[in-house]
DNA sequence: GTCGCTTGCCAC
DNA sequence: AAACGTGGCAAGCGAC
């Protein structure tokens, strides 16, 4: 595939739209590429100016608000694939501008890329140099100057560069595709089909968004910001710094005799949370106090005041290719990670009960229960934790009856936990070292713990060594490390010498495309229009009220999965609640009660 | 003023 | 022999 023999042209006349429908009657075609340059990448705000089309050797660009019917009526006629690079960003603009390509027929290289390498740029003109034509993303100097100088929406439609380089962008769209779509049908079909539908149904999750109890969020923002000043205010009186900075800060400590020992990554002096922790000093209480309250203010408060639209209903950005696993992320803001119900962080809960339901609506939450966990067994298959999961009762007891063979353990035992903290060590592939320092617990008991976990569940570490041979040995014989994941299909690539980290990748992949169909069953089954966020293994709802019976139900069938994982069952459990931070283990009757009295809002 | 890097911290 | 994985985001700070 190269970029000689290319033809760009301009539809600026009739004549030319004459010349376009030649080209486009002239041969029946599988496939088309498409594009669109919009006045900036905000689908609710910017317009499309700018329409292209083409394949693999030629690229049409016209005026959108001149020459749409252009597109419109290829929309019609095209019955074939719709090949997009990021097809559902184009598509929603074409959307709103009243060209609706059909969802059925869309195909996206920008998630074959991802599928491929998720290591790499997936951007067009990286991609395409790589793979299409190395002079792919050479010649944009003049286009780059133009747009700097007058803006995204300010560059002439008649400008050569500007038209003949987004003409340029189908064809190296449509010379990627079919260089792309071999691999990966070959590689991971089915991961490639979950990843380009489950796009659509994050861009609905998107577009319904979350409610936010405005007034609240703000009323604590100011509570909180109030007090960070305060905080600050008397630091500086008092120490002479300001409680933020860290070199200031550990200056003073210093100098009222307290040493450091912790580094930095790059060698310097650490304050973090825990060494300040360990400091009996009124400033490090102050300078911890502040930054837990700052956090909770400026990373999550302060997008509830600010990013709402007109309803109240904060819409951040799902990102389906977030992470090389495959998992997802979420960003402006991200709802992925806002502090979880603690003791020591009572600002915490605040956060999450920003988000509220919907007025005469329920939130609905359902989260696999130990996804990962389950996926090692699987992969692992280990007769012993298979068996854990398959008996009833809690699992991690089971795991820690099966290996010290007492059954007398219960919940509250702490060998219980010091094996369920062994099992996430062993899905991160941790040290001994490394747990010991997390746990704060001698070296020599998690030695002891791993001896006796190692020997009862034998099949863990032999799936961990096989997954590092088998990338070691597919650097030798493809010249990078990585390893399948069976589920998906897909390729997981590691730094090399990071060979142990496959394990987890596969795990982690798995988890995340498990979930992802799960996602498309759950959309199948009418529950798209009620899901609003995805939280790795949690997928959270709002819900009117006289459906959350039937969505509650749907949930437990499609969630709760003896075949996928089999032998190893996928179970899941619902809660519901009016705020988020105050949710509850589902019971319809309780719910029922709820309703009536009048808590929901 | 903006940009990039570092540090720290939240989640799963 | 041992090796803590995936993200997003804010503030501080020096460089431009």
């Amino acid at each position: 595939m190269s970029l000689d023999d290319v033809e760009l042209h301009l539809i600026d006349s009739l004549d030319e739209v004459a010349n376009f429908q030649q080209w486009f009657e002239s041969e029946p075609r599988d496939y088309l590429a498409f594009d669109c340059e919009s006045t900036g990448l905000n689908p609710r705000k910017d317009h499309i100016r700018l329409g292209q089309i083409g394949d693999r050797h030629e690229g049409w660009a016209f005026e959108w608000a001149r020459w749409s019917g252009v597109m419109q009526d290829v929309v019609k006629r095209h019955t074939g694939r719709w090949v997009g690079h990021n097809a559902l960003f184009d598509r929603e603009f074409m959307g709103n501008a009243g060209v609706q390509v059909p969802a059925h027929q869309i195909d996206d290289t920008r998630v074959m890329s991802h599928i491929i390498d998720p290591w790499m740029s997936t951007a067009l003109k990286k991609q395409a140099a790589r793979h299409v034509d190395a002079r792919a993303g050479n010649a944009q100097h003049d286009l780059d100057e133009a747009i700097q100088r007058l803006g995204w929406g300010g560059v002439p439609i008649e400008f050569e560069p500007y038209w003949s380089y987004a003409a340029l962008d189908t064809v190296l769209t449509a010379q990627l595709y079919e260089h792309h779509w071999p691999i990966v049908q070959e590689q991971a079909p089915k991961a490639y089909e979950v990843e380009n539908a489950v796009q659509f149904v994050t861009r609905n999750m998107e577009r319904y968004g979350a409610r936010v109890d405005v007034a609240y969020a703000q009323e604590n923002r100011v509570k909180f910001e109030e007090y960070c000043a305060q905080v600050e205010k008397w630091s500086v009186a008092e120490y002479g710094v300001k409680p933020g900075s860290n070199v200031g800060v550990i200056k003073v400590l210093q100098e009222a005799g307290l040493s450091f020992s912790k580094a930095t990554a790059s060698g310097a002096v650490s304050l973090d949370k825990e060494v300040l922790e360990g400091i009996d000093h009124p400033l490090a209480r102050a300078v911890l106090q502040r930054r837990q309250l700052q956090k909770v203010a400026s990373t999550y408060l302060r997008h509830y005041a600010e990013e709402v639209d007109v309803d109240g209903i904060i819409h951040p950005s799902i990102n389906t290719l977030g992470a090389r696993t495959g998992r997802m992320s979420m960003s402006d803001p991200n709802l992925q990670n806002l502090p979880r119900k603690s003791e020591r962080n009572r600002a915490a809960t605040i956060v999450r009960n920003c988000i509220v339901a919907r007025p005469r609506h329920t939130q609905i939450f359902c989260d696999f229960s130990q996804v990962e966990m389950r996926i090692l067994a699987w992969l692992a298959n280990d007769v012993n934790m298979i068996e854990a999961f398959r008996s009833e009762g809690d699992f991690f007891v089971n795991l820690a009856r099966a290996v010290y063979l007492d059954d007398t353990i219960e919940k509250n035992n702490p060998l219980r936990d010091r094996i369920k903290n062994l099992g996430y060590a062993k899905i991160y592939a941790a040290g001994a070292a490394k747990q010991a320092q997390t746990a704060g617990v001698p070296l020599q008991q998690i030695i002891d713990t791993t001896r006796a976990f190692d020997s009862r569940f034998p099949g863990v570490k032999v799936f961990q060594d096989l997954t590092v041979q088998t990338g070691i040995h597919n650097k030798m014989f493809h010249g990078r490390p990585f390893d399948v994941c069976p589920l998906s299909g897909r390729r997981h690539y590691c730094e090399p010498g990071k060979e142990y980290t496959l394990s987890n990748f596969k795990i982690q992949g798995a988890a995340a495309f498990l979930y992802k169909t799960k996602l498309l069953e759950l959309d199948a089954a009418g529950l798209g229009e009620w899901m609003m966020i995805p939280v790795h293994d949690e997928v959270i709802l709002d819900v009117p009220n006289d459906q959350v019976p039937d969505v509650v139900h749907v949930l437990q069938q499609v969630m709760n999965d003896n075949e996928i994982l089999a032998p190893v069952p996928i179970e899941s459990e619902v809660s519901y609640g009016w705020r988020w931070g105050e949710k509850r283990n589902w019971d319809l009757d309780r719910w029922a009660d709820e309703v009536k009295s009048g808590q929901a809002t």
